[in-house]
DNA sequence: CCAGAAGTCTATCATTGTTAGATATTAGAT
DNA sequence: ATCTAATATCTAACAATGATAGACTTCTGG
């Protein structure tokens, strides 16, 4: 219980190291076949057989790899959360001057690039999303862009009063912006709407600093 | 073509009459089952079996009354923003200095009075969200909030430099705040997360005026 | 009292997620 | 090299879903 967690195998034998990639591959196979055809489709195009189908497999073969297609559905959603996690991560490089906008446009791109993404992480559209704690994944995402905010306010010489609160107004508002915008709700369309977004997101922070 | 849209029977009935303000009954009667079921086990236990049984019917009656599942739901959504429009305006009416808050917690109290209907409106859970126009039934609390933050713009001596685009980043913000705690996913849990959508939402507003 | 319209039901359909059981393929020890 | 056991995959079937067709009953208006 010192240096390793599962220290069941300490001799794994290589076939076995292979096939459990393989296997781990499959999983990532079955994942991004269920993905495309929601991008292409939307969810409510997305079944079983048709996600085995586009892999020249059989239906059951899912549940070899997943106790469900909700189980599909709840893995997708944790990808989405580290892939947002990267770009945030990327965008937080940016001057403190810009990084604001920046971590809010890369939000925002990720929104739009991956819609079927972002639809399985905030169970829109057809997706299940029923039993949901919050995603490890996401305080990753989360805790990039606390550690954000607080730079930027360090940079003007002041100080985050609630860190935590402040995140979360901030991932509010750009959540429902981009929520509205990808409904078709706001009115001038996307573009509006992320203007909108990025003029609302200086006042909104403004207001979360003391100092 | 002038007074009358449908001149087709200018006598009608009075048991005609009767059977339409039925037919009518019937319809709500089934939008309230399918809510109630939504209601008390989530959308994704809401079958037109459930529904029909609900009111001691079999299942094919729904097609007598809508074209589709979906078109219930559709219908279902028309009803949430009728409602939410409703008591936005009873909100409407309080003091200027207090009507800005006064209307957030309003879409709050009705959010989480139907957390159902408002999942039906903003498509989360289970409801297909697919062909979804924005319904004419938002315009009307569209309109009721574009008007109040004018109104509390004015009795503060300023003005609302973009009046749509206010309303689209004030109600941005509500949805997100709403759509965050529903999905428990701000910490501390939904009591907090109406705080931070309270104090946020000044700065967001004043943001919005000028003069 | 009667023709037709309206309302409802039974029976059925294809599709969905899921499981059981059979069958082929592979791994590791002899 | 061969046997056994595990793994991978398939076929066949299940109940439940949304939806449709056609029969049956009830009501309406003349």
């Amino acid at each position: 219980m010192t240096t390793k967690a599962k220290p069941e195998q300490p001799e794994q034998s290589a076939s076995r190291r292979r096939r459990e990639r393989e296997r781990q591959q499959m999983r990532t196979r079955l994942l991004e076949a269920a993905r495309d055809i929601a991008a292409e489709e939307g969810w409510n195009a997305v079944t079983i057989r048709r996600i085995a189908n586009k892999l020249e497999y059989t239906a059951p073969i899912l549940y070899q790899y997943f106790s469900s297609k909700e189980s599909l559905f709840v893995e997708l959603m944790m990808v989405g959360f580290t892939e947002l996690a990267d770009q945030l991560k990327v965008a937080a490089q940016a001057p403190p001057e810009e990084r604001l906008a920046a971590m809010a446009e890369a939000y925002w791109t990720f929104a739009f690039a991956s819609p079927e993404l972002y639809q399985a992480m905030n169970g829109m559209d057809g997706v299940p999303f029923g039993t949901a704690e919050t995603p490890l994944e996401a305080k990753a995402a989360f805790r990039t862009f606390r550690i954000a905010l607080q730079s930027i306010a360090e940079a003007r010489g002041a100080e985050v009063v609630d860190p935590i609160g402040a995140v979360d107004t901030v991932w509010a508002f750009l959540h429902g912006c981009v929520s509205l915008a990808m409904a078709g709700r706001v009115a001038g369309g996307g573009d509006r709407a992320k203007t909108l977004m990025l003029n609302g997101l200086e006042p909104l922070f403004t207001a979360q600093v003391r100092g």
